[in-house]
DNA sequence: AACGCGTCCAACCGCCACGTG
DNA sequence: ACACGTGGCGGTTGGACGCGT
């Protein structure tokens, strides 16, 4: 036994949309708004299912879809919002107005994937290159060692030494990888069309507050359970919940719901290392970190 | 012109989260 | 607490298209 079709398939049209559907989809939404999505067919005069109803508008007739080719400063921005957020196509999508999830995934698995590919290739040709190179020099340096140190060296700075380099191995930088998660799309800031402020309704907020009508601005604003960061992009300010970095909140409060300054050091240490790697040129106003302190310091439980 | 092959992308599929009764 | 319906998401597919032979 199969699992039950979202819905009933009989003499449902499949594939290619045509103009007169499409234009029947649009007129219902433009008349109607979007949502209701199962019994929209229905309703338009449609012989699709809902599920493809909706993927048609919103991955195609929706207005405020952007045509046209990727630019270079997208092409940038996504390589980079993959490296943070991993196959989160909707959040990255969320990132680039006008662009779709699947859109952005396309263009992923079709040139980006490609090129990333090609790319660690030559990284990795460049890099046996030179660790074929290190191999015979530290072969030389051993045999110099050798003729100079011989039977010097005692066994107990041979332990310290096994110890540094344990230690060393330690002090690698620490990052948080992605790790895929679904997230409430209500909860996430989504970039306007305009490139204006995000704005999101907060959820059980506590600590200052400043309302606005039924929208919340939420600045420097952390509670228990729904962390903002306030990052600034490319001269702008936009909010990170802190679900989108892997964060886990709870973490960072004991038991009594006091901030753990140490952890958030941590953290910021740990973000800084981010965002200071070499394939990271984000522009990033690092006082969003400061902010954070700064705001968290004024939680009251 | 015909064919084979590779690429692209719209559309589909199945799973999962969430809201509701 | 549970079942069910619905919407949303990411992975995959397959047809259209372009290009080389």
């Amino acid at each position: 036994m199969g699992r039950a079709p979202c819905c009933a398939k009989v003499g449902l049209q499949k594939g290619p949309w045509t103009t007169k559907e499409d234009a029947l989809l649009t007129k219902y939404v433009q008349a109607h708004g979007e949502g209701k999505w199962k019994s929209l067919p229905k309703k338009a005069g449609l012989l699709r299912c809902g599920k493809s109803c909706r993927l048609r508008w919103v991955n195609y007739l929706r207005p405020d879809i952007k045509r046209g080719n990727i630019t270079p400063d997208e092409d940038d921005l996504l390589i980079r919002l993959h490296s943070l957020l991993g196959n989160r196509w909707s959040l990255i999508a969320g990132r680039l107005p006008g662009r779709t999830d699947n859109e952005i995934k396309n263009y992923w698995n079709t040139h980006l994937l490609k090129k990333i590919q090609r790319n660690q290739q030559q990284t990795c040709d460049v890099k046996i290159d030179c660790d074929e190179q290190q191999q015979q020099q530290s072969k030389k340096n051993n045999n110099i060692k050798k003729k100079n140190n011989n039977n010097k060296k005692k066994k107990s700075d041979m332990k310290k030494d096994a110890k540094n380099d344990n230690h060393q191995v330690e002090e690698k930088i620490k990052v948080y990888s992605p790790k895929p998660i679904r997230l409430k799309a209500s909860n996430l800031p989504r970039r306007d069309s305009d490139n204006s402020l995000f704005t999101f309704e907060s959820n059980s907020s506590i600590g200052s507050q400043e309302k606005e009508g039924t929208e919340q601005h939420v600045r420097n604003r952390t509670t228990c359970d729904n962390v903002v960061f306030e990052v600034g992009v490319n001269g702008e300010n936009e909010f990170v919940n802190a679900d989108m970095l892997d964060i886990e909140c709870e973490s960072y409060f004991d038991t009594c719901g006091v901030v753990d300054h140490g952890k958030l050091e941590r953290l910021y240490d740990e973000y800084l290392q981010l965002l200071s790697m070499e394939d990271w040129n984000y522009e990033f106003d690092a006082s969003f970190a400061q902010s954070f302190f700064d705001s968290s310091s004024d939680i009251n439980i």
